[in-house]
RNA sequence: GGUCACGUGGCCGAGUGGCUAGGCAGUGGUCUGCAAAACCAUUUACAGCGGUUCGAAUCCGCUCGUGACCUCCA
């Protein structure tokens, strides 16, 4: 197997050859949902690019330890200092428990991630399950002296962490820009500097969700979570880091200072980061009104969309871009999606028939060479930063031979059982286990669809083509397709 | 305003110094009772201007346009 993996580290801005720290253990942290409300498609983007990435990485029999967090609060709507936690907000208004909220969005995000077939993670840790991590780093913090406390909250102090460090390793960003670029916001007395971000908040009298500390009752802050979770589970200084390209800063701008500070060491090796969605061109966003959820996009119930989309259809479409490209939002970019993803869901259920035969066809060396070409190719591309586009591009190739052999338009033995093997087994193995695109018509129809296909034979040879145009009718209205081949009739998904 | 991306054919999207990306749509062909499917072939490109180079869509500069982050955001 071919294991020369390269990503693009943002860190660093460049594509590097991926080296565990402890091969072949893999430490993957990719930042989860706040469970406040319902993940819409721009969220669901990020997460099935990492599933992608994990699941590629434990195909290459990389021994994975994927950590995906729940964020249940800590979040706030703002940056005052009375700022409403997410969570506590929408409690309130729809009169529940924050843990009632919790529940609700996070078992919606689970059906959401299964639906469009990502992985779940090994360890799903969730901010409350970790307060007291979070006292400990807080007061770890401050004991090395990069934090101080105000009123029973404590902050991390950016200024004096970039005296010896580099706050915006990460993000390029100079603390002189930002010093003279930060928006002055209401209600930040408590601040020694705007650019001071919370690491534990006094809850005032109102606020539902508080746990006592040593600075009195309060609540953590958001960054400080992940910080917390991903160290925890995957040691101080772990492989991978995830998330959205408009986590970059501040969140894990500050997770890297608070990393830094509690343990002295720089917490990931690999900041992987994912591009947005985008709608006419604009980030799809809750604020801005534009996003769909995912029950809208597949049943098409939505001002913006001329149809549905079956979640493999989405998914495909996901994946003819790169994770680091943005991606826009059509219709007709959907439409020409579902039909890409149905002809290669085809292949799949082709392949189910084929079978290696010895026949009287004659080796054919080009044939070979390019077939060889193309699975290498899928690994190569792969192996670049996680090429899906370019991965897809080598499976319609294959898929090609593969119908080509199905109609008795390339002969067996014209590639030879190896070849065949290969080819079969790295077309299955990137669709279904590395990009996850699996079938997504149910199989129980086959019986009934054989039954009419019988009839639809001995109607053909009987030259009843009244029924056989029935016959096909029929199926059509089903969205199956008839295929009359030189080797027999088949059936198909309509694109 | 600061920082950083991006601009590819009818549409979506890879590529990033010389070698066909791919999908959808279109056109022609093979096959077929007719079709469809499948396969084969094929048309429309690299925002503009200048520079580096034997050679640039790819590197550099400028111009125009779009977006992201700088505030919660995947």
């Amino acid at each position: 197997m071919i294991k020369d993996l390269k990503i693009h580290n943002s860190l660093t801005r460049k594509k590097e050859v991926f080296k565990p720290i402890n091969p072949p253990f893999v430490g993957l942290y990719v930042c989860g949902p706040t469970v406040y409300s319902d993940v819409h498609m721009g969220n669901v983007r990020t997460f099935m690019s990492f599933d992608v990435i994990n699941r590629y990485l434990r195909h290459l029999d990389y021994k994975v330890r994927y950590v995906r967090n729940i964020t249940d609060v800590g979040h706030l709507v703002n940056d005052a200092d009375d700022g409403e936690d997410k969570i506590g907000k929408k409690a309130k208004l729809e009169n529940l428990e924050p843990m009632e909220i919790v529940q609700r969005y996070a078992n919606g995000f689970h059906q959401v991630m299964d639906m469009f077939n990502n992985l779940p993670p090994d360890i799903e840790p969730s901010a409350t399950g970790h307060i007291v991590e979070q006292i400990e780093i807080t007061k770890k913090l401050l004991e090395n002296g990069w934090a101080y406390e105000k009123n029973g909250s404590v902050y991390f102090n950016v200024e004096k962490y970039n005296n010896s460090h580099e706050y915006g390793v990460l993000s390029g960003r100079k603390i002189e820009d930002l010093q003279s670029n930060t928006r002055t916001l209401d209600g930040q007395d408590d601040k020694k500097s705007p650019l001071d971000f919370a690491l534990w908040k006094r809850a005032s009298d109102e606020h539902i969700m508080r746990w006592p500390s040593p600075w009195g009752d309060g609540f953590p802050g958001w960054h400080l979570e992940c910080t917390v979770m991903s160290t925890k589970y995957l040691g101080e200084t772990f492989d991978i880091h995830g998330g959205g390209m408009d986590l970059k800063f501040p969140h894990h701008e500050c997770e890297i200072a608070q990393a830094v500070g509690a343990t002295g060491k720089p917490p990931v090796n690999y900041w992987i980061h994912t591009n947005m969605l985008t709608v006419n061109g604009q980030k799809m966003s809750k604020s801005l009104g534009n996003s769909f959820l995912p029950t809208e996009l597949i049943s098409g119930d939505h001002e913006m969309l001329e149809q549905g989309y079956s979640p493999m259809s989405v998914r495909f479409f996901m994946l003819q871009t790169h994770y680091s490209s943005t991606l826009d939002f059509s219709n007709e970019a959907l439409k020409a999606a579902q039909k890409g993803y149905r002809k290669l869901a085809n292949g799949l259920k082709v392949l189910k028939t084929l079978h290696f035969v010895a026949d009287d066809g004659v080796e054919n060396e080009q044939t070979i060479s390019q077939i060889n070409q193309l699975c290498d190719e899928c690994y190569r591309s792969m192996n670049d930063d996680f090429n899906t586009a370019k991965t897809v591009a080598q499976l319609f190739d294959l898929l090609k031979k593969i119908n080509s052999l199905h109609a008795g338009q390339l002969k067996y033995s014209e590639i030879g059982s190896a070849v065949f093997e290969k080819m079969v087994n790295t077309y299955r193995s990137f669709m279904v286990d590395i990009l996850g695109l699996k079938e997504e018509n149910p199989a129980e129809v086959d019986p009934i669809i054989n039954a009419l296909l019988d009839i639809y034979r001995k109607a053909k040879v009987e030259k009843n083509y009244a029924q056989v145009d029935e016959i096909r009718a029929i199926l059509k209205s089903n969205k199956l397709l008839i295929k009359d081949m030189k080797t027999g009739v088949d059936w198909a998904y309509e694109e």
